[in-house]
This record gives C-alpha cells, sequence and structure tokens, in this order.
DNA sequence: AGGCATGTTACAGG
DNA sequence: ACCTGTAACATGCC
C-alpha cells in the first residue's frame, strides 16, 4: 500500500490508537521478509513504549526511549491494528471482505492497552529493521531520500536545480527518491496528467510554467488523496480497517482506451511502457 | 497459461 | 557519472 498519502493515512490512524501503548510480547511467524527479522528482534522491543510515530517518505518510523523501528509496507504490506480478545474467527470474518488472509500475519505486537498490532505482507517486500536513535543519521534507507514534496523547499528552483543537468524522462525524475520522495507510479501519473505533460518528455526541456505546474499537481494530488484516505487498489487499507476512496478519483492510472476525463477534451488514454512501470496518459491534452 | 501488480535494489551495458 | 533495461524478490489475481 505504499505511496506517500497511503502511509500518511496509516500513520494517523496508528498514531490514534497504538501512541504511548507499551509493547508487552512479539510472535515472529515469518522471519523472511525483505530484510531478515534480526535474531534479537523481540528481545529487544519488549517492555518499550510507542511514544511518537512519524513518516519519512514511504518508510514509517516508530520511536522508542533510546531505539526506533524502521518499517517499509513494499508492495503489499499492511500494518492492522485488532482487539486482544477478538479470536480467530473474529478476525478471519471481520478480514475477509477485506482480503487480509492470516497466513500473511508475520509479526504480531500485543500491546498494553488491549490492542494488538499485525504485520501482514502477502509477497514480503517490506521490512521492519531496529536502530539506535542516536543513530538515526546514519540509516542508509533515509540518508539517500530527496525532500518531501509537500515540503515548501520543494519549489522551482530546487527543481530547475536537479533536472537541468539530467536527461531522463520527466516520470522516471518525479519518481526517482533522490530528488522527491514518496511519489510511486499511480501519483506520477496522475500528477503529470493534472498538469498537461507527457510522461516520457525529457526533464531538462519543460518551460518554467510546465515545472511551475508540475511542482503544484505533485502537492494537489498528494494532499487530495491524504484527504480522501488515500487510494484502495487491489487491497489497501488503513490499519483500522477502512479502505481509501482516492481510487475514485483517479484521472489516468488505469484508464488505458478510455476516454479523456478532462471536460472538453476528445483523447484516448493510452498506455505505454516507461522503464517497465505501466504509464497513462491523454494523447490530446498532455503535450 | 501468461501477464500484471502501489517498491526497491543490483547489475550489465551504453 | 548518468542513464536504461532487465531481473530478482514472492504471491495472487485476471
Amino acid at each position: 500500500m505504499p505511496e506517500l498519502p497511503e502511509i500518511e493515512i496509516v500513520k494517523r490512524s496508528l498514531y490514534k490508537m497504538i501512541n504511548k501503548a507499551k509493547i508487552t510480547s512479539i510472535t515472529i511467524n515469518n522471519k523472511n521478509l525483505r530484510y531478515k527479522i534480526a535474531s534479537n528482534f523481540s528481545q529487544s522491543l519488549k517492555g518499550e513504549k510507542i511514544i511518537k510515530i512519524t513518516r519519512r517518505s514511504k518508510y514509517l518510523i516508530f520511536f522508542l526511549k533510546t531505539k526506533l523501528i524502521l518499517i517499509h509496507l513494499g508492495m503489499t504490506g499492511k500494518l492492522l491494528i485488532i482487539r486482544n480478545r477478538d479470536n480467530a474467527t473474529f478476525r478471519t470474518s471481520f478480514y475477509y471482505n477485506l482480503n487480509i488472509i492470516s497466513k500473511h500475519n508475520h509479526i504480531i505486537f500485543k500491546l498494553n492497552n488491549g490492542l494488538m498490532l499485525i504485520y501482514n505482507d502477502v509477497r514480503r517486500f517490506g521490512f521492519l529493521k531496529i536502530y539506535k536513535i542516536s543513530e538515526i543519521n546514519k540509516i542508509s534507507f533515509l540518508k539517500k531520500l530527496g525532500l518531501e514534496p509537500l515540503n515548501d523547499k520543494f519549489n522551482i528552483k530546487y527543481f530547475k536545480k536537479f533536472s537541468l543537468k539530467r536527461k531522463k524522462n520527466i516520470k522516471n525524475l518525479i519518481m526517482d527518491q533522490t530528488f522527491i520522495c514518496g511519489l510511486g507510479n499511480i501519483y506520477a501519473n496522475e500528477a503529470l496528467f493534472m498538469s498537461k505533460i507527457k510522461p516520457f518528455r525529457e526533464c531538462n526541456n519543460l518551460n518554467d510554467v510546465e515545472i511551475k505546474n508540475l511542482i503544484l499537481s505533485i502537492k494537489r494530488v498528494l494532499k487530495l488523496s491524504i484527504s480522501k484516505g488515500g487510494s484502495s487498489i487491489r487491497d489497501f487499507i488503513s490499519s483500522s480497517g477502512k479502505s481509501g476512496q482516492f481510487q475514485q478519483f483517479f484521472q489516468v492510472y488505469g484508464r488505458k482506451n478510455k476516454s479523456c476525463s478532462r471536460a472538453l477534451c476528445k483523447g484516448i488514454i493510452k498506455k505505454i511502457n516507461i522503464s517497465n512501470r505501466s504509464s497513462f496518459y491523454c494523447n490530446i491534452c498532455q503535450s
């Protein structure tokens, strides 16, 4: 469930339910995530209190007293919260409609507030890693990230400084996590549609108006999605079990051969591959 | 059966 | 150094 808005929604729903809770015990059903769960994982976290939960790009960070847990959800990772007393039957039926299969519940944190936090991940591309807070600046995953796209520093000056010396296409540029972080395939497609720019344009050939529009569109599409609870395609749900609604507002993503959603435009949405990712655009109103 | 999927990384080659 | 394409990771859905 992976792009910035979905992670932001997860962070917010987790915050409401488990901030300040203490981890009383941990069950590990499967260590083999993208990186193997450390052998001292449970030992190291037992008795620790969750003091703060933050997001950086598509990463979640749980701050404990002296340690932190860095979490990435990969493609299909989910953090679910259920009540301690709920039995397996209840869980199964509750999640049945939401495509949660309990055999993919890899890590279960039992908390002292009557709740359990479950890391569920079908494809196991996600990971959880523990670091010392004092070494937060040495975490390689975070070190290489560029600006948060919703940060005011993400402006035309920053954009041009990065883009003018590069030759890659604009879609790959805005998905380059060392430039801005948090955009994935869906929001990159949507932001380019919103700003009327074809995804395969060379990034150093955009004029100032196009760059301004694109920056605004990126910020706008991310905020809009967050306000709708993120996008639920396939099986994204927030930790409280709610699905997002933003998928109903997709303008291009997944709309191959459909007519352009822009009023007055007679275009048809095309689908092409860019760096092996599906890319959608309107042949007429995106230039 | 084969292609595709919200992500990231490693590697080969230009 | 930068860029692209490809494959890998693992599973399920259409």
